[in-house]
DNA sequence: TGTACATCAGTGAACGCGCGTTCACTGATGTAC
DNA sequence: TGTACATCAGTGAACGCGCGTTCACTGATGTAC
């Protein structure tokens, strides 16, 4: 299917990213048990035990490529809440990093199918579960609890509605991906669209914020695939 | 690891069956991707070959599983929506079916994770997608959308709420039951019961819905697998 | 009630395949002196 | 600056394995007359 690569030197240079990002490639093509450690390596144009020098087993690749994902997705997030307006602990900057969050997590999933897939799915061994932290050092749990605390501090999370808010919102945002990215609900973009804008306020709404702070959501249409 | 089964007979009698209690009890050990047909006919004593007089090819028996997995999820949920208190038409009665079909949901990915994987993830073609119901006839989805109906005429959903009110509340539950079968979140059976209760508690709100109808929330703790 | 025969549901051998992993190896690199 | 040598990073053959699927087959069942 793809030519196995050439290389120049006998060395590679960089095999181990390069075998991660051959993983998420073909993990992206067949699904996440249905690629090989082989397969990898030809891609790269690497010898099939090459991979050995790198990674314990099979298994030690898919942990590098979760924590990878976890990196990416911290720093999504990061990039994505930057971007916020409004005042430093204002409540209106504080809304709208925590639709910043939403949209970049799904945005992510969306983009990194592969790595959405092995963070969250039932392949990881606990012991090769490395965090995976953005930029500023935080791991993407973090970066949520710190968000719902700003919420809470600048008032739009009342007091009393702060505790447990991490599952709240993180189940909701996380459900929608999921059922985006799988295919369960085969959305157009601008469906999508939508329906993320609608979830979003219903997490406001969850947590006990305003949610008018946020723009006002257009009709939501959608099916499913089996139904 | 499992011995094959003896049989009296050389038909089986309803081996289509067999091999999807098979196939979901392999799926629950290896994996979505990690079963074969080989396997399934050895668990259910049969020959490799058998299960080609009953499903065209290994695709077509996952289809079979998930088919079999909506029937299951649509009768629990039904089961669960039965035993809600309150008169019929009134909002005591479609608060407490809406937090049953979302305990219902839950506690099924608990209970099938093997099923809860194939029904939601990325294997199905779209071909074999049989919707699969409930005793009731109707499939989960539709459930979902004449509950919602349900709250909407009882007043307990406001009128502008009801649009998209489908795509949050399946989210969210989707979301804390995927995150808690595939272990991304380790709770407690304790913990994860409040979790649920936090994670209802928080549908209504997104909702519109006036949520002291359920009962309190106590304080919910919680980890993630990778931070 | 008996019998011929079509149909159904399973068998068993065989195919070609790609996999994960091991092993002894070799080419390239870097470091101590 | 040159050289011996340890270490690192890749090679390539080989192992045993289980897989999906095909094929020609046979045992069991049921139905027409």
């Amino acid at each position: 299917m793809t030519p196995p690569l050439e290389r120049d030197s006998y060395h590679h240079g960089d095999l181990r990213h390069a075998l991660v990002e051959a993983a998420v490639k073909l993990i992206a093509e067949r699904g996440a048990e249905g690629f090989s450690l082989r397969e990898a390596g030809r891609l790269v144009g690497v010898s099939p035990t090459a991979a050995y020098r790198h990674f314990a087993d099979k298994s030690a690749l898919l942990g590098a490529v979760a924590s990878d994902g976890f990196s990416r997705l911290a720093a999504a997030m990061e990039k994505g809440m930057a971007r916020a307006p409004g005042a430093a602990g204002g409540p209106e900057r504080a809304v709208a990093r925590m639709a910043a969050l939403g949209e970049a997590y799904v945005d992510f999933a969306l983009r990194h199918p592969s790595h959405f897939r092995i963070m969250f799915g039932p392949w990881l061994r606990e012991t090769e579960c490395v965090p995976g932290v953005g930029p500023s050092g935080k791991d993407p749990f973090q970066l949520l609890v710190e968000t719902l605390d700003e919420a809470a501090a600048a008032g739009v999370i009342p007091a009393e509605a702060r505790a447990g808010a991490e599952v709240v919102a993180w189940s909701t945002v996380h459900g929608f991906a999921a059922l985006v990215v799988d295919g369960t609900l085969p959305l157009s973009a601008r469906e999508r669209a939508a329906a993320l804008r609608r979830v979003l306020t219903g997490v406001l709404l969850a947590l006990g914020a305003d949610a008018s702070r946020l723009p006002p959501v257009e009709a939501v249409k959608f099916a499913t695939r089996c139904s």
